[in-house]
DNA sequence: ATCGCGACCTGGTTGC
DNA sequence: TGCAACCAGGTCGCGA
């Protein structure tokens, strides 16, 4: 499941290996992926080949190629999305969806010379999509926030927008207009170190507790980064198809039944929009009804 | 404007 | 053993 340091990992790898390179070619092998792209499959790919690539930026979880420095292929990698870097003799992977074929690069992945970027996904949650002029910011992701680790980063407007909303605290931090980035293992991650309770709802923190949830999320999700990604999920391979490591470091995330790593009290796991949170009900109490009326 | 829910997907796991 | 139900979850569209 690719939050931030993985996609930062895969927006990296790719930056250090596709720079320079023509795409000579273009194949969509399932049209699911491209279904945000207005113009099909084929007019995806028809405006695609015969670019340069001169940039891979990324904003969130979601990472663009720029072609030619004025528009771009962009992309989001979903749940089990991949962008790997194969010798075009390498075998076709089951998920194959789209192989672009370069030229005029060389990695240490294609042996031949003949290089291809696979976007391989199984669960089909992730895409790609033509951005006109998206080169350095597609219009359709401008309206996602920076992610904490991002130097530009606003931490007074996270701190006032936290503190304006009474929607649960976890919501907030998933929301990627607010703060990207974030998805539901690092927010459990950081609730925990905050001790705060996702439910409570953004008003009833002060500045403080929000400031210091934001700065949680920073940690864990700078740690996993330079761990190479978290991925303890096989699904998840960096841009030449190896996997990271990270479980290890994680207090809360799937850790139900399990003693907290502070107080000992059984981690329990509750659901919350449709998904799972994990949460030590010591350490991050459930917060009170909040009272009708008053 | 803001909020919150459900749909979209596949494949591994669980339960009967 | 076989099959159905469930689960993972980021994003978007929609209704409230």
């Amino acid at each position: 499941m690719p939050e931030l340091p993985e996609v930062e990992v895969v927006r990296a790898g790719l930056s250090q290996h596709v720079l320079g390179a023509h795409i000579s070619h273009v194949q969509v092998l399932h049209p699911r992926p491209v279904r945000r792209d207005p113009a099909g499959p084929q007019g995806f790919a028809d405006r695609v080949v015969g670019r340069t690539i001169t940039a891979v930026r990324r904003r969130g979880k979601y990472f663009w190629i720029a072609l030619d420095e004025r528009d771009a292929v962009l992309a989001h990698l979903g749940m089990s999305g991949q962008m790997l870097l194969k010798d075009a003799d390498a075998a076709d992977e089951r998920h194959l969806r789209v192989r672009f074929g370069l030229e005029g690069v060389t990695s240490d992945s294609a042996p031949t010379g003949r290089l291809e970027m696979r976007f391989v996904d199984q669960r089909m949650f992730g895409g790609l999509s033509y951005a006109e002029d998206g080169a350095l910011l597609p219009p359709e992701i401008a309206h996602i926030a920076r992610d904490p680790l991002d130097s530009e980063f606003d931490e007074d407007a996270f701190v006032r927008a936290v503190r304006r909303r009474s929607s649960a605290v976890k919501r907030i931090l998933l929301n990627q207009d607010v703060v990207s980035g974030i998805g539901n293992i690092y927010a459990d991650e950081a609730l925990w170190r905050a001790r705060i309770h996702g439910e409570r709802p953004g008003d009833r923190l002060s500045g403080p507790q929000a400031r210091e949830l934001l700065s949680h999320a920073r940690e864990v999700m700078s740690h996993a980064l330079a761990q190479g990604g978290t991925s303890f999920d096989a699904l998840y391979v960096n841009v030449n198809g190896e996997s990271g490591y990270f479980d290890r470091s994680l207090h809360a995330y799937g850790r139900e039944g399990e003693p907290c790593d502070r107080c000992g009290t059984p981690i329990r796991r509750a659901a919350f929009m449709n998904r799972s949170s994990y949460f030590c009900p010591r350490c991050q109490p459930v917060p009170r009804r909040p009272r009708a009326g008053r």
